[in-house]
This record gives C-alpha cells, structure tokens and sequence, in this order.
DNA sequence: CAAAGGTCCTGCTCGC
DNA sequence: TGCGAGCAGGACCTTT
C-alpha cells in the first residue's frame, strides 16, 4: 500500500474530482452511492496512509481505501477503456482517472467525514511499524503473558498496523524466530532484533516497489520486485540461504507458515 | 480441488 | 455457573 500511496500522491493530490463512478459496488462493504453527489467538485488536498488503509482527504471528509488481497490502484487517461474488474473510478477535471481493480472484490471504499483515526477500521489499530513506536521494548512489553503463535500476533493489527503475511515471514527468519513459538516465549534480546528486521524488511520492500507474487500490481500497472529478496516465504523445498538446510511450510491458522528449521527457533 | 498477498466478525474456550 | 477477554476459524470472491 505504502508503494501504492507513492505512485499515485504525486498524480492526484490537488485534483479536482468531476465524477465518481462506481461500476461494481460490492466490494467487502457495498460502496456509498451516495459519494456519486458528494464527491464531484472536491479535491484530493491529501494522499496518506494508516496500515494497508489508504486514506484520500478533502475540505469535506476523508475517502478510505482498502486493496484487499488482489487490488490495485492505478492513475490513467479518462478516455482508457476500463478493464473487467475496475470496479470504481475517480475522473478528475484534468482528463485523468483513478481507477480500482479489484479482482476478488475483497477491498473497500470508504467515506468519514469525521478524522479518520476515529473510524471504527483504524480505531484500535497498533502503530505504524516504521514510526518511531515500533521497538523491542514495546513488542517485550505487549508480549508478556500471551500464548499466541508469533507469527499470528504479528498479523494482528491491534499489536501492529498492517504488516502482512509475507514480511511476518519474512522479519522472522531474519530474527531467527520460529513462527510457530509462543509469542510470551521470545526474550527480550530476540524482539530488539525482531523489531529492527520488520524495519529493514518493509523498508526493503518499499524501495524495491513491493513484492508480486500473483497478481499485485504497483501504481504503475508494474510489478514489484521484493519478491526476489524474499529469503523464506514461497521457497519451501529450496535451501537456506544461511545454512543450507531446507526451507519448511506448513499451515498455522489456515495461513501459510516458512521457516528454516535451522536457523530459526 | 486447493490456494492466493487481508481482516472483520462470529462463536468458542478459558480463566477468574 | 456466569461473564468477559482473547483467540481460531469462517466468510467474503474470483482466478489459476
């Protein structure tokens, strides 16, 4: 997402929206019909970020915008054909549009007119896991008395905002933590390294334009390229970078788990 | 048929 | 026994 936001800030902010179209609007919530009225003459005066949510704001409220599992956002020339799951468009009066795809219609369109940190999405949610809350002391503390597999807690958003399945996997291995070891049972030298690897993971990620596994695509209609640094996740069966042993999967909470039996324990 | 990068919601279990 | 908190699994949907 946060790859997303970067692609397409520069090309919406200060755009004036002429039309919201919805083509589809059952998506995870059915999208507000009432945004076609309420949109057209506002523009986009802010393109940021909480979590995976992305969050549009105008002088009359904020737009929040959730991906799902197979969404993308991409900015084109209004007069492009729309694809068969471009389930929204925003068309500004510059000739351009901004279009979500969305192929499993997981994803969200959502309107606040209240600040968007209030919004019963974002309320709970943990902190941002490239802000400054994000260290091995908080996880230490937050972690105490909790049994939870790692990996799951990881994915929770009330302990962490939107960090994912990959780079959970991912900062994992490279602290040399099990997935599947209880969360209460991870000392404290062990989360300062944890901490430090979900930062360089996710800023890794950034840079390289996300990872595409599928079908993920950046602004850009492109693909990322993380994927190519991933050193666990989808490499069941391959060696180990580190030691050469073989990289196991296995199923935790009906999501997929990888880990070198090794290197991590 | 299984699985896919997310996450809210529902109901179950556990501990007090 | 009853209650709240915490957690696992279901559900959402389409494509490969």
């Amino acid at each position: 997402m946060e790859t997303t936001r970067r692609g397409i800030e520069p090309l919406i902010q200060h755009q004036t929206i002429k039309q919201f179209i919805i083509r589809q609007g059952k998506l995870r919530w059915t999208v507000p019909a009432k945004l076609k009225k309420l949109l057209p003459g506002l523009s986009i005066e802010s393109v940021s970020r909480r979590a995976k949510y992305l969050l549009l704001g105008t002088n009359k409220g904020h737009l929040i915008v959730h991906l799902g599992m197979s969404g993308s956002l991409r900015v084109v020339d209004s007069g492009t054909c729309f694809h068969a799951h471009d389930r929204v468009a925003w068309e500004f009066t510059n000739g351009r549009s901004l279009r979500l795809r969305d192929v499993r219609r997981f994803g969200a369109v959502l309107w606040t007119e209240d600040p968007p940190e209030q919004h019963r999405l974002l309320a709970s949610l943990g902190p941002e896991p490239l802000g400054p809350d994000l260290t091995g002391e908080l996880l230490f503390q937050k972690s105490r008395n909790c049994r939870r597999a790692i990996r799951d807690w990881l994915l929770d958003g009330k302990v962490l905002a939107g960090v994912g399945n990959i780079y959970a996997n991912e900062a994992l291995f490279h602290a040399g933590i099990r997935p599947t070891r209880a969360t209460g049972r991870v000392s404290r030298a062990s989360y300062d390294k944890l901490a430090r690897s979900i930062k360089r993971v996710l800023r890794q990620a950034i840079k390289a334009g996300g990872t595409t596994l599928r079908d993920f695509q950046n602004a850009d209609g492109r693909a990322g390229y993380f994927q190519q640094k991933l050193v666990v996740y989808g490499r069941d069966g391959q060696t180990c970078h580190q030691c050469g042993s073989i990289i196991k999967a296995r199923k935790l909470s009906n999501r997929r788990v990888f880990y070198c039996t090794n290197c991590q324990l």
